[in-house]
DNA sequence: ATTAGGG
DNA sequence: CCCTAAT
């Protein structure tokens, strides 16, 4: 039986988590939840055919899936994961709630459905606590408790167990309906650190860190901006996607930029050898100092978290964890992960740091991986000033390590030396969203190029951020982009600029149309290629010399 | 202070 | 993005 449920148990998760998009639209959303409580039910109905309780095949279940299906408010969740995550939820509660009023009605309620319900219903992680408790059938099916659930931090080892208990549970107990609800609670009590959501991939990650870590990597580095690997994601970052109002067009563009999370690691490892040395005198640290214990602190800070989240049951502090780490330093973090290594990877070898990287200590750097992934998942929303805490170190290395958690941590821990960092040349990496493009453009289209201060002041007055250099240097770069300029040089540059440069193509059109109105002033080029003159003297200049002397003696 | 350009 | 030279 344990073998069976385990299967029926993580094959939710799976199939779920594999789904397409297009499994988030609408109806066909709702169906294949539908689908997915069939299969959920039958492979527990086969693991519990023993229960006493006769039952209740599929077509039991059809009553209220499809009232689920009325109740639930797809149509605005889609393409959004919170929202997406947040209806699963109130699916659940409110098929908890028809199961209740279901109850009452002592009849032969479908067994497997109801078990399974409840099972997945424990085992969805609560996204948010509003949610459920506007969803709760009187606070009584679906405890606050669901907060604590994990979305990561799940283990093989404790699902099981518990999910052994709660089949014992819900076997012994199926025949009392009344008291199936109670159960149910308690059930939620002992098997709320069960997380649903946790997929095959954050399992892998967490229980077999080692086998699959050198796939794991690359999973991370390429999966990373599809939608779905963002569906683990906590609601967290697209709270703050909406925050920001970034549309959908723009965050897609933003995730398209994110695979670098091998580089991130890299760089976190290759600092981790020296953080020791580093904290004992990071105060009078050279720059690159600084930079490893940067990065080393993100580590550990990181990976302890998960590993503590891991062991200790989710409860408190993975709550803790999840507000903590979630709340700050994935705001901030996954900016600043993204966009540096966004950068940083652009520059570097990928897979050279992935091998690097795989070669080192795996447990850590999986730990910590899995909250890249996250990370580089959201969007880039919190700004988190780096420019103190960074100092002058390969820009590229920086670019890799200073992610936001160690920030995020340096102030926790290191106020002190936090303070003394002097000037961080670099500033915050953001990324530029299409709106900022295509403000940019219309600058362009208005007051032509060249005159970035004014564009600067007329439409980016309220961002700070952007400098009339740093406007300067986007249009150059849309201007590769466009493949307008730089004819000169090598389609391999371009063909990586389309590979990064997912712009829409409008915006792309309207850069090549403005460049042809307004060339890029380059002016400067020719002169230094005159400049070069050829320093060496060699025969050949003296023999001009020479000729040139004797036609002039000639001529005279 | 701005701009242009190289990195 | 950073840095620097040229205006």
């Amino acid at each position: 039986m344990p073998t069976g449920v385990e299967a029926g148990y993580f094959q939710l998760p799976n199939d779920f988590c594999s789904m397409g998009e297009d499994y988030f639209q609408g109806i066909e959303f709702a169906q294949s939840i539908t689908n997915l409580d069939y299969g959920l039910s039958e492979g527990l109905h086969i693991s519990l055919s023993e229960s006493p309780i006769p039952g209740s095949s599929s077509d039991a279940n059809t009553p209220w899936n499809s009232d689920i299906l009325a109740i639930t408010d797809v149509s605005d969740c889609q393409n959004d994961q919170v929202n997406l995550q947040n209806s699963e939820l109130s699916d659940i509660c409110m098929r908890q709630e028809s199961e209740t009023s279901v109850e009452k009605k002592p009849l032969k309620f479908p067994t497997s459905p109801t078990t399974q319900n409840i099972s997945w219903a424990q085992n969805i992680p609560s996204q948010s606590p509003q949610g459920i408790s506007s969803d709760e059938d009187g606070g009584s099916l679906c405890p606050s408790d669901f907060t604590s659930g994990e979305l990561f931090c799940g283990s093989k080892i404790q699902k099981n167990k518990e999910f052994g208990v709660m089949c014992q549970t819900v076997e012994s107990n199926i025949n009392d309906l009344d008291d199936l609800a109670k159960i149910s609670n308690l059930d939620a009590l002992t098997t709320q650190k069960r997380s649903r959501k946790p997929t095959r991939r954050y399992i892998d990650e967490l229980s077999e860190p080692i086998s699959r870590h050198s796939k794991k990597r690359r999973e991370v580095s390429t999966s990373v901006p599809s939608a779905k690997s963002a569906v683990v994601k906590n609601h967290k970052k697209c709270h703050i996607e909406s925050r920001t109002g970034i549309s959908p067009e723009e965050s897609s563009v933003i995730a398209i930029q994110v695979p670098f999370g091998s580089l991130v690691h890299k760089e976190c490892q290759n600092s981790h050898s020296s953080n020791m040395v580093l904290s004992s005198d990071n105060e009078n640290s050279v720059d690159e100092s600084e930079d490893i214990w940067v990065a080393s602190v993100c580590q550990k800070k990181r990976c302890g978290y998960v590993f503590a989240a891991c062991e200790k049951k989710y409860d408190d502090s993975v709550t803790a964890v999840n507000q903590k780490k979630g709340d700050d330093c994935v705001k901030a973090m996954s900016q600043k992960k993204r966009d540096d290594c966004v950068t940083a990877v652009s520059q570097k070898k990928r897979d050279d740091s992935v091998t690097a990287a795989n070669l080192r200590k795996r447990e850590d750097h999986i730990s910590s991986m899995s909250l890249k992934k996250w990370d580089d998942c959201d969007t880039a929303v919190s700004h988190k000033k780096r420019d103190n805490h960074v100092s002058a170190m390969s820009q590229k290395k920086r670019d890799g390590c200073d992610s936001a958690a160690s920030q995020k941590k340096r102030e926790g821990d290191v106020t002190a030396v936090r303070q003394p960092e002097v000037s961080s040349r670099r500033k915050h990496h953001r990324l530029w969203t299409i709106s900022e493009v295509r403000k940019l453009i219309d600058g362009v289209s208005q007051y032509g190029v060249g005159r970035w201060s004014c564009i600067k002041k007329l439409l980016f007055s309220t961002s700070p951020h952007r400098t009339s250099v740093d406007l300067k240097d986007k249009w150059r770069n849309l201007l590769k982009a466009s493949g307008i300029q730089e004819q000169g040089t090598k389609q391999g540059e371009k063909k990586r600029n389309l590979a990064w440069r997912p712009l829409p193509k409008p915006i792309l059109r309207r850069v090549c149309e403005l460049a042809t109105i307004y060339p890029y002033p380059n002016g400067r080029k020719p002169p230094k290629i005159i400049h070069r003159v050829p320093p060496d003297r060699s025969t050949d200049i003296t023999l001009s010399d020479y000729r040139r002397i004797l036609r002039s003696i000639n001529g005279s």
